[in-house]
RNA sequence: GGAGGGAUGCCCGAGUGGCUAAUGGGGACGGGCUGUAAACCCGUUGGCGCAAGCCUACAUAGGUUCGAAUCCUAUUCCCUCCA
């Protein structure tokens, strides 16, 4: 992400995101002449809700890399001061309000995991910028007078945002209604985000903002803002909400989100994701995640429909992404991983070929005291948190879906035995197709 | 401040004295088929127990009753309308 095109002359970011299909919603029709012709600072916001950002980050990332490569001006905006408020959109109920301290915390992992997609140096340097900076020096008696005061009651209950939550769904317009009712709170969250625009316009020239088609309400607020204070017309873009076919949200794997943290979501899970994508899905992430060429993607594409069960597409894609977000290296352990797990036996393997192949695995201790010469499979997997409770694991074996070192565990009562263990030390217990644990006998 | 409505398992949502560990749907998980896909089919979905059974659960704390998610009282929180 790092090459860079001349800036004098920049080609139409617009086209390149579009023939992605990654503009959901525009503000006006010159935007793509505007974006060819000059130079535009844009910006996205993230707040930061936790300490890792997600797989639903992903598009604006990579929205502001291409506005970036194609030689404009991006700002990612870590939202120290926004993400203590909560931003209504999309949600139908309220949030808990996090504490200074994770907030600061977080806004720390956000800034370094949004390090690697941008570059920040060089005269086309990216910027990023923490809105708590310029809000938190603002009183209340301040912002009610200079930034309140542009915002009418009216105009902010005509969000959908807002009108979701206190019930004012209108005939024919599909807002889905929830009873949970707003706090002021999150209520003025637009308000927030709107100022943000304001600022960045003021300081940093920024006249485009981007986010996800969900953000087009505190986007345009932010537009209107300016327009009223400033005189000035400035641009928003959304970003498409990202969808599976089956109808899974996206970014969930095993209902978790699947995070950017290696640390929360390990690269070879990461990787995992992108090799199950569903055939359907796999040309539009092709476009939205990798930076591959429309003309390449197609030829992928082409491959694929030919020959669909060598599943070229997805491995092209977990390739490409896993290596823009984790590095060369890891990318090399998840495929080895994954090719020793979905390919080989297990059973042919050594104690050191496991514990490299299943680096990022979950691996549990038991002392060999406790095991002694066997150990009841059921109680193994309770004991290390496998399972939560003896019945689950019954029920798993039950169902056929517990395997040891590759061998489908009969019944509940069966134990493993001593002799089983791969070196004398290692135990593979699988649940299901795709989830492995290593369990190792060690200690006295 | 007043009036009314509500809080049930991961989510939605039934249930208004025993047959309810709690209908149903969704999700999730496991199995089958396959391509580590989709669709489809089957199964599971509080803890302990091989089991009979025991324990813990329907916002919280008490109470009535042989027996309560269901009735009563207080408390907390949420929603709507009125002031």
């Amino acid at each position: 992400m790092t090459e860079q095109q001349p800036t004098d002359h920049p080609p139409g970011v617009y086209e390149t995101l579009d023939e992605r299909g990654m503009i959901a919603q525009c503000s006006d029709p010159e935007m793509p002449a505007r974006l060819a012709a000059e130079k535009v600072t844009v910006y996205v916001g993230f707040d930061p809700t936790a300490d890792s950002l997600h797989l639903g980050h992903m598009v604006p990332i990579m929205a502001l890399a291409h506005f970036q490569r194609a030689g404009h001006r991006s700002i990612a905006l870590v939202g120290g001061a926004t993400g203590m408020i909560g931003d209504p959109s999309g949600r139908s109920d309220e949030r808990n309000l996090l504490g200074l301290e994770a907030i600061r915390h977080n806004v720390e992992c956000l800034k370094t995991q949004l390090g690697r997609f941008l570059d920040y140096e060089g005269e086309n340097a990216a910027l990023m910028l923490n809105n708590y900076d310029w809000i938190s020096k603002m009183s209340f008696i301040d912002w009610l007078r200079d930034v309140g005061k542009n915002f009418s009651i009216g105009y902010m209950l005509g969000k959908e945002s807002v009108r979701r939550r206190i019930g004012a769904g209108r005939e024919g317009d599909a807002v889905a209604v929830s009873d949970e009712g707003i706090s002021f709170t999150e209520f003025s969250y637009m308000t927030m985000q709107a100022y943000d625009y304001l600022h960045l316009f003021d300081a940093h020239g920024c006249t485009l903002q981007a986010g996800g088609s969900d953000q087009w309400g505190n986007i345009t607020a932010g537009m209107d803002l300016i327009r009223k204070t400033r005189g000035e017309h400035v641009g928003g873009v959304t970003l498409p909400l990202v969808t599976t076919a089956s109808g899974e949200k996206f970014g969930k794997s095993a209902g978790n989100a699947v995070w950017l943290d290696p640390a929360r979501t390990s690269p070879y899970q990461f990787y995992q994701y992108w090799i199950n994508a569903d055939d359907r899905d796999v040309e539009g992430y092709l476009k939205f995640f990798t930076f591959l060429s429309v003309d390449e993607i197609d030829s992928i594409c082409a491959d694929h429909a030919a020959a669909p069960e060598k599943r070229a597409a997805q491995h092209r894609l977990a390739e490409e992404v896993t290596r823009g977000v984790h590095g060369e290296a890891e990318l090399a352990k998840a495929i080895k991983a994954s090719a020793a797990l979905f390919s080989g036996d297990i059973a042919g393997l050594s104690a050191d070929d496991l514990e490299q192949v299943f680096a990022e695995a979950p691996s549990y201790e038991v002392a060999r005291g406790e095991f002694g010469e066997q150990m009841a499979v059921v109680d193994l997997m309770a004991h290390t948190g496998i399972c939560k409770s003896r019945g689950e694991a019954r029920r798993l074996v039950k169902g056929g879906g517990v395997y040891l070192n590759g061998e489908r565990v009969a019944d509940a009562g069966d134990a493993a035995r001593a002799e089983k263990l791969i070196d004398g030390t290692t135990l593979v217990i699988r649940v299901g197709k795709k989830k492995y644990h290593l369990v190792r006998v060690g200690g006295g």
